[in-house]
DNA sequence: TGTACATCAGTGAACGCGCGTTCACTGATGTAC
DNA sequence: TGTACATCAGTGAACGCGCGTTCACTGATGTAC
């Protein structure tokens, strides 16, 4: 391993634990083992180290998911896609979802952050994307209502998980994999199901 | 308008504009027309200053929405009210967010907002109770789905509205009024709909 | 009404401190002949 | 193999700067008699 990614794993380690406020350069040496000086061998400046964790360490353990949407249209059933697609966004926000909101601390820093997604043609408006063009392919397939609105739909269930993720964060609650695995499925049941009465469960009268 | 009033203003400000990072005592003595020293006079230090700001302008034009919750029970249409709260919710998230996302930046005052927060029995997860509380009244009077689940509904409909207030400041997308309105009554579209295919438009077999 | 004093909001200047960054340097490793 | 030099990762100590905070002070306003 080298140094430079011993450098990034403490910076990273440093802004999560302390946040973002407090990730000093005498902070980051001292966990990488370090000298301050050391990090200057290796990044020009501390923005360039702080947009270099946000470019190689923010684990994007849901775009492996999102990949491989294609090949779930048609297989499976919908709402188990879209569980296993809540499942991942709420842990994949539950572990950003610090570091990012920080970000908004320092304009600049989001601005440069933002500047490097769109380049690399990444970002988090791309998941949603991604969710509703699975869902517009299962539309097609009949296994969708055919006037649903995929990004709406995309919308709210990601929207959801983003929220829990957050909520979690700021009022300190700890919920383990199952509550997870709950809370997705009941997300996914009421997004298939709707709210709007349907009058009768087996025989639906003109409305 | 008093001294303390004008400083409260001129913090918020601040802390809008250039960030939580960038609001200094002299940024804000500054744009509040006073010394730096002055600020000591009404508030023992700075933290003391962002914790009165964070109480006193974060304007919560959700509340007085959700206090009248209990009164459009079984009023006008469900989907009409469920698209007013999300218009607020909307329009709450989008002023506040950036505020509230600088303090993972600063774990101390996050946790010291927190217990405020819970000491007046606010916070943000007392939202989504509100509107679930209205959804449970609608559904008591038939005019939502009996085995509706009001909490993963309220989830669903306002995680949407702080995604895309959070995207909208991650992007530094702007919407007018007008987009708002389309996009939360697209949000409410899809929730009350569903996405499960009805076989029949007006006669639903058995399944 | 005048006088003597108390109160208090606000200030200019200074304070110590921790920050990001740079500097001259070391010592290990590689390379040429 | 030995010698002379080049390279380069890493360091300790220092740097200037901006930060939050405090200090002694001012000047306006209120109050007692």
């Amino acid at each position: 391993m080298s140094t430079r990614d011993r450098m990034l794993d403490a910076a990273a380690h440093v802004m999560r634990t302390q946040g973002l406020a407090n990730a000093t350069t005498k902070q980051i040496a001292k966990q990488a083992g370090y000298s301050e000086a050391a990090l200057y061998k290796h990044f020009r400046d501390k923005t360039d180290l702080f947009l270099a964790v946000l470019r190689e360490r923010t684990p994007n353990t849901l775009a492996t998911l999102l990949a491989q949407l294609g090949q779930r249209v048609g297989q499976a059933t919908v709402r188990a896609t879209l569980e296993d697609i809540a499942q991942a966004a709420i842990t994949f926000y539950r572990h950003n979802f610090p570091m990012a909101a920080s970000l908004f601390a320092e304009p600049r820093l989001l601005a440069a952050h933002r500047q490097a997604l769109r380049e690399r043609g990444a970002g988090p408006a791309h998941v949603g994307d991604a969710v509703a063009g699975y869902l517009s392919a299962e539309r097609d397939l009949g296994r969708v209502q055919p006037d649903a609105d995929p990004q709406a739909a995309a919308a709210l269930l990601l929207g959801a998980c983003l929220q829990h993720a957050f909520l979690g964060h700021f009022t300190d609650r700890h919920d383990d994999e199952d509550s997870d695995r709950r809370f997705a499925a009941s997300l996914v049941d009421t997004l298939a199901t709707g709210l709007h009465p349907r009058q009768a469960t087996d025989h639906a009268p003109a409305e």
